[in-house]
Parts: C-alpha cells; structure tokens; sequence
DNA sequence: GCAAAAGTGTTAATCTTACACCCATGT
DNA sequence: ACATGGGTGTAAGATTAACACTTTTGC
C-alpha cells in the first residue's frame, strides 16, 4: 500500500500506476427549474433495484470515452431534451460507504433549466417528477446532502451573476425575477430595493409588452440584454440582499 | 452504451453497473502555506517516468478502502508530517486526455498550514520545494490550472472566514496578518483600514510581546481567540477589500 | 539624527435598509 | 366600487474608501 506506514522517498511511488485502485465514478445531475414561483429540482422514481421505487437524482457513470462534462451533459439531454445548458460543478462525494457493496465516487453537476423549454414527454418516460424545493421527499444515498451544498453554492452564484437569465423565460416580469430570488434566498425581498437594484445593472431590455396572468393591472415584459449581461457584472455590485 | 443514442426508459439502465466503467481515482493536493509576506506552494520534483524531473503538485491513488477525504490527507502527513489541518475540496478534473496514455479523475483539495510548524526533512526527501506563487515553475497537465481554481475559491473564502487562523503562526502581529491578505489578493490595503476591520471583527487577543524583526519599533504581537473566532464571523461583515 | 516600519482618526461617498402610498384593471 | 398585485421615492444608518502625520527604536 503506497504512503501508508512510513514515508516512500520515490515519487511517484514505485506502485503508481496499480490496476487494483481502479472505481466506478459516475456523475449526478441536480436540475432545477423555475415555476409558480417556486424553484423547482427534478427527481426520479428508481424501477430496478437497488432502491427500487425511491427517489434519486438521475446520474450514470462516466465513460471512459467521455469527459465528465459531456456524461453529464448527457445525461441532461436525455432526461429534458435540452443542450446547451448552464451546468456547474459543485463537489465529489467519495465516502467509503455511500453505495453499498462497491466502492463508487460521484461528480455532482447542477443545471439551470429553463422550465417551459424543457420536453416533459422524457420527464414522464424516466419516472421523473419536479418538486420544490420545500417539500422533497425522502432520497437515496447522500443525495439530500448533495442537493444543500449545490443550494449553497447557487446561492453563493446569484449574488453575482443574476441566475434569471438560465432560469426565467426568455420573457419575464420585475416580480417573477423578484420571487425567483426570494425562493432561492428563502427568504422576502422588498419589492422596491429589488426593483432598484436590479435596473441599475441595465442588463434588462424593457419590452411594451404587459403579463397580465398574475395581476388585473398587468406587469411590464422585460427581457435580458445579451449585449450588457455578462459585461456588466463583474464591476457591479451584484444581486445581494 | 448507456444512454448514448436513444433514451432508455428503464432507471436505472439495465447495463448500470458494468464493469469496464471503472477507472483511476486520484486526488491532488494543493498545500499552501505563508511565509515572508508571500504566499507560498509546496511543489514536487517528479524523480520517475513520466515526466521526470518536472514539478508537479503532489499526489496519489484513492485507495478503495479509504474516502477522499483520508486520502488526500495521507499525502499531506506524508509530505508535511501535519495531522488535523484544515482541507477543502475545490474541483474535480475528468477531462479525456488530462492524462497521457490512461484515464484517470483527479479530486483536488487545498490544505493551508503553518509553515513554521511543517516537517521540512520531508520535504527534501520529496524533492519537494516552496514557490512563491507569482515564480511557479512550468507544471505537468493541468495542475496550473488547479492551483488557479483554488486560489480564486481561497480568495472567496478569505472575504468572509480569516484564514489568517490557518496560515499564520500562533502569534503573529498585524501588519503580517495584512500582508497575508495582500498576498492573496494581490493587491494593497490600507494599513489603518485593514487595522480597524480585523479589530472590529473581536476575534484576537492582544499579548505585551513585540516582534522586532521586521522593524526597530516592533508590532505588538496577537493570537486568535479561539472562542470568539468562529463565532464572531457569521454574523459580520468580513475582510473583504 | 535619521531611516524604517508601526500606530492612530476623520471625512466623504456609497450602499443598504426600512418604509407607505397611488395606479391600473378585471370582476 | 373594490380587491389585487404593480409601480414609485426618500431618509437614516451602515459600510467602505481615501487620506497624513506622529511614534519608537536600532543603527
């Protein structure tokens, strides 16, 4: 066993390259989307065993003939028919005891989906339902705390980098971003500060347009500007609140 | 192939745990450490093929009776003879080609220590040698690219958790304390700015002693206080600059 | 006595927070 | 006409940023 009872001056050390060190390492997708102002994660109904008929993040293993990226992005094209897709890395979960009988490492990614682009026949196919964040049932395995710390992180992310743009439809209104981020934050937002803030980072295009689905009077379209997005942020002060 | 083609509707896919998925599982480990107002980073002389001769972070095979976690800190007691030191993973790197000739995942965690505490005849046995981290030499694959992710993640947590408790020795004065966060951002601070946000956060004791060897007058010297450190933090602001 | 680093306070600018009323519309 | 959610402005408080001089001491 290499560096195990007292210190090997050779580096690397002479059993390097063992074949017997050799794992599974599989990655998990946490996808979220966002809806009913509620930000929403999208799990899966096991139908084999082990675990058969419990809940789980959707994840598979990585091939050897593909990046961690592309298994995970893979596995996100089949589960919502979408490419192209802000997913970020959070952590590895490696613990001896995480999958009983083999020893198997996890990469976990999360992706921003936007909801209403999503194709919802696959969803049905793979067993999959959406839930929101306050009422998830009972996972597998670590998958409860894979999914606080991918929180943790998105929330870390949204103070920064607004988030709206991956999750709201292409067109969207001043109180649905508000209430976007007051369920990532858990938390309530006054309307005015939020209003401010987020038009003094001129990232948004005001459109004519009204959505009157959630009010008589109506609240103004917006769009994000691709242009002043992204250029505008790293000087500014962000989305804290 | 699993999931390549077309979706499987069963989930888990049937062929989930074949067994040619398996692959290398490393961790690397990026050690830092602080001295003579720089950052510094404990890095490895390769003494075997491949790559002999070039410097390289430190690292090793997981074993399958070990967590990531146990791993990574075996090569730090290996390499520093330090135990109980403070470790946080940053990213795990997949890519295809990172490494020549097999495929191998790598899970990279940082550890910060003091110096002054650190078994240096290890090291020589190691090949191993402290760079500043603005004369790192050329590096094999993609640790370069490691050691920047882990910096910009250490710099995120040096705005809101101190490090200084980590890397500093146990009484240090305050313009070492500065210097430290200069050298992890980069950039100056203001000394009087720097004193009173530090003091404010009432996580230090004062002791009578001086340090004399940066200056005739001498700075008065401090420790952490263990108590109100951790504490103290959540709830304040931090040392962002 | 002088060079070199340590120590100390104030002010202006910016950002954050808290807070209350009118508006437009569908029913 | 009224209930509902959308829209607007201001003032107090907190935080950050900029800035210059005195102190101590080894040489």
């Amino acid at each position: 066993m290499i560096f195990k009872k007292k210190p090997i001056v050779a580096f690397p050390p002479k059993d390097f390259y063992r074949l017997d060190h050799k794992m599974y390492v599989a990655t998990d997708c946490i996808i979220l989307g966002y809806d009913s102002n509620n930000l929403k994660l999208l799990l899966f109904q096991r139908n084999l065993e082990p675990f058969k008929g419990e809940w789980s993040l959707i994840g598979t293993f990585v091939h050897l003939d593909e990046s961690l990226e592309e298994a995970s992005e893979r596995v996100l094209e089949q589960t919502t028919g979408l490419t192209n897709i802000f997913m970020e890395q959070t952590f590895t979960y490696g613990g001896l005891k995480r999958d009983p009988g083999y020893r198997c490492v996890s990469i976990v990614r999360y992706a921003l989906i936007r909801l209403d682009e999503h194709d919802t026949k696959l969803a049905k196919e793979y067993h999959a339902k959406w839930f929101s964040l306050d009422e998830l049932p009972n996972m597998i395995l670590d998958h409860q705390q894979m999914i606080n710390d991918a929180l943790e992180i998105l929330r870390e992310k949204a103070k920064k980098q607004s988030i709206g743009f991956e999750l709201l439809p292409k067109k969207f209104t001043l109180p649905q971003f508000r209430r976007l981020y007051e369920s990532i934050y858990q938390k309530e937002i006054d309307p005015r500060n939020f209003r401010k803030k987020v038009l003094s980072l001129d990232i948004l295009t005001k459109l004519e347009e009204k959505d009157k689905s959630n009010s008589k009077k109506g609240a103004f379209l917006y769009t994000f500007n691709a242009l002043k997005y992204g250029k505008n942020f790293a000087s500014k002060a962000g989305l804290d609140f």
